[in-house]
Formats: structure tokens, C-alpha cells, sequence
DNA sequence: GCAGATCACATACAGTCAGTCTGTATTGGA
DNA sequence: TCCAATACAGACTGACTGTATGTGATCTGC
């Protein structure tokens, strides 16, 4: 039952987005009423919520799923940029953890929800990458902003750009710290 | 009249956020009904959307303001970067250009209004800073990239992040990307 | 095997909000 | 001076969120 919540949640936020969500409607899709909802879920967005959580965690288990420890540095990033890819391919991800996510539950709530995403993974790699005789706190800032540009480009993907470009792109960016 | 509903729902919405404004707040801080609200504005995603775009115009304006024609591209960027600093470090504008608006206005509507803002200038600069041999559409796929890393920059810097380590991390990208 | 408590919902209700519609005063031009 | 358009004000409606209450099933302790 709270998983079939979660389900049509899921089904009608990536279709209309949060806020043009109505409770009624998601009830109706999961073929219960409102009182279930409010029996399983402090309110929408702690529903809102779940759903997110469930969506990180697939991508991160994706993004896992893609790499290995053997890799060198550079593989490591670009089998998890693959990775990342192909999880945030699915229709609506990109909607529910880069648009809907950051603006409901707040930016620092969707970074402390995404760890051990992309994010974490991209921070090792960086400190290995960058281990020729720079800080560790910039390698940390560049895995921030890094994953900023991971993250549009999954945004940029969803709506139509070519997502062998954006590969490029994101190689090129990671080739020029490593020189 | 607009401008002191412009500037009352500004003052909440970056206090509260989009959704959690109401527009009897926002009139009642204006000093006028809703009946003036719904005159002026089609309905409160526009006020929402006035608001954003004299925002975004405001940044625009100090990119400019801070940048020269006589620059060379690194010089230009490093400047751009600078002036996006200053311009994002208003309080709230982060908030509402980089997390309520692509929420509420869509991702695409936002990089609509953003034209001719940061990522504008960006694909200039990276034109003539790659142009030793590499292709246009890098360049314009590297601005879209490295813009979502300015705006993650601009929303770690409100949320205490150093400011001077997030110019070296983006100076680093440009760097890399110059040699 | 039974009384009571807890769980998993359903249903009714109250408060609030967005958008619409109608009314009114003021202003500018013919 | 009259007329029309503009710039608001205020009431109204449908809808939605969260809460409070009711109800049947299930589980527990004795």
C-alpha cells in the first residue's frame, strides 16, 4: 500500500511535476482514499520525499553497478558518468531530482539525500586524479561543481541534446584537470 | 504600482518561497487587494515571472558592467565569474533564479529568460579560447556545462561555502580547458 | 478463546488559497 | 461635458491540504 502511494505519486509528479499534484488524484491512482495517505505519510511532500529517495537510490545503485575498484581514475569517472547516464535516462528522473527535488525539499535536503551518489563517488576519483601536489579542498569544490554540470547535462539530455556530445564535453572538463 | 507588487512578492518570495507565498501576503505587504494583483498580472506565475526576469536582467546588467571588449577570453571569463559573484551574492537571488524558477517556470522557459546573461558571454569566450582546432558545438556544450557549475557556485557560496575557493575550482576548469 | 488495544484505513470537516466576476472611481480625450 | 477606458476594490466559487473522528480487522496478553 505504501508502495503503491509511492508508485502513482511517482506516476503523476513526473507528469505534471509537485505542485500541480493534487492529493485526490494520486488516492484515486492508487485506488485508495486520502486517509491512507495521511495514515502512511506526514503530509505530501513527506510522500514527495519518499519518492525521492527511492529515485537517488536506484541512480546509485546504478552508478555502483557501472564502476569497479580496479578502474584508474579517469576510467572510474567516465564508467560512472555512463552510469549516471543511463540511470537519469529514465523518463521524469531528471524532472523529480533536479527541478521538483531542489525547490520542495530544498537544496541542502537533496544533497544530504544524494550522498553516496555521484557526487561522493566523483570526490574520490578527483582526489586520486588531482593527487599531483594540489589541496584536497579544491578537489572537493571541483566535485561540486562537477556534478553541477553532470547534473544539467542529464537535464540538457531530457529535452533533446545529444548525449554523446555532453560525454565529450564532460571528458574534456575532466582531461584538463588531470594535465 | 506593478513595481510595489514586483517588490513586495520578491521580498516574500525569497523569504518563503514560491509556493509558500500566498497572494493576500503579498498584496497586504503591497498595500493594495488582490483585485490590483490580478489587473497587473495574469495570474501569480506571471508576477512570479516579472520578478524573475528583473532578477535575471540585474545579473546580466553586472556581468557586463564588469567585463571589456579588450579582454583576452581568460581575462573575460575571470571577470564574468566575478561579476556573477557579486551579483548572486544578493541575498535570495540565488534562491530564486536557481531553485524556484526552473521549478515553477520550467528549466526551458529559465534558460530563455537567462539569454544573454552569463552563459552567453561563456560561449564567447569559449569560442575564441578553443579555437585551436576543436569544434563549435564543444564550445557551446562546455558553456551549458560550466554555467550549471557557476550556478552551483552561486548557491554553495549563500550556503556558506568560501567564495575565493570556488573562483580557484572554476579557474581550474578553464585552465584545463585552455591548455 | 476472549477482552482490549493497536493498526490500517475510510469519511466528514474546517480553513485557506487561486482565479473570476462584478462594481466603482478616476482619468484622458472628443 | 460626456464617454470610454483604465485602475483598482470586494465578493464569490471551486478546489485542495491537513485534521479529527469513525470503523473493521488483527494481534496480544491472560
Amino acid at each position: 500500500m505504501r508502495q503503491a502511494l509511492i508508485d502513482a505519486a511517482r506516476s503523476l509528479f513526473i507528469q505534471r511535476g509537485y505542485a500541480e499534484t493534487a492529493t485526490p488524484d494520486i488516492v484515486a491512482l492508487a485506488g485508495v482514499t486520502r486517509g491512507a495517505l495521511y495514515h502512511h505519510f506526514e503530509d505530501k511532500r513527506a510522500l514527495f520525499r519518499a519518492v525521492i529517495e527511492r529515485e537517488a537510490a536506484d541512480v546509485a545503485a546504478a552508478i555502483e553497478a557501472g564502476t569497479s575498484p580496479v578502474m584508474n581514475p579517469r576510467e572510474a569517472i567516465v564508467a560512472g558518468s555512463r552510469g549516471y547516464f543511463d540511470a537519469m535516462s529514465k523518463p521524469g528522473r531528471a524532472r523529480l531530482l533536479l527541478l521538483d527535488g531542489p525547490a520542495v525539499l530544498g537544496a541542502d535536503t537533496m544533497r544530504a539525500i544524494d550522498t553516496e551518489t555521484a557526487e561522493a563517488s566523483l570526490k574520490d576519483g578527483l582526489h586520486v586524479l588531482l593527487s599531483g601536489g594540489r589541496n584536497g579542498a579544491l578537489a572537493d569544490m571541483l566535485a561540486v561543481l562537477l556534478s553541477a554540470a553532470f547534473d544539467r547535462a542529464a537535464l540538457a539530455i531530457e529535452t533533446g541534446a545529444d548525449r554523446h556530445q555532453c560525454e565529450e564535453a564532460i571528458a574534456a572538463l575532466i582531461d584538463g584537470l588531470a594535465a
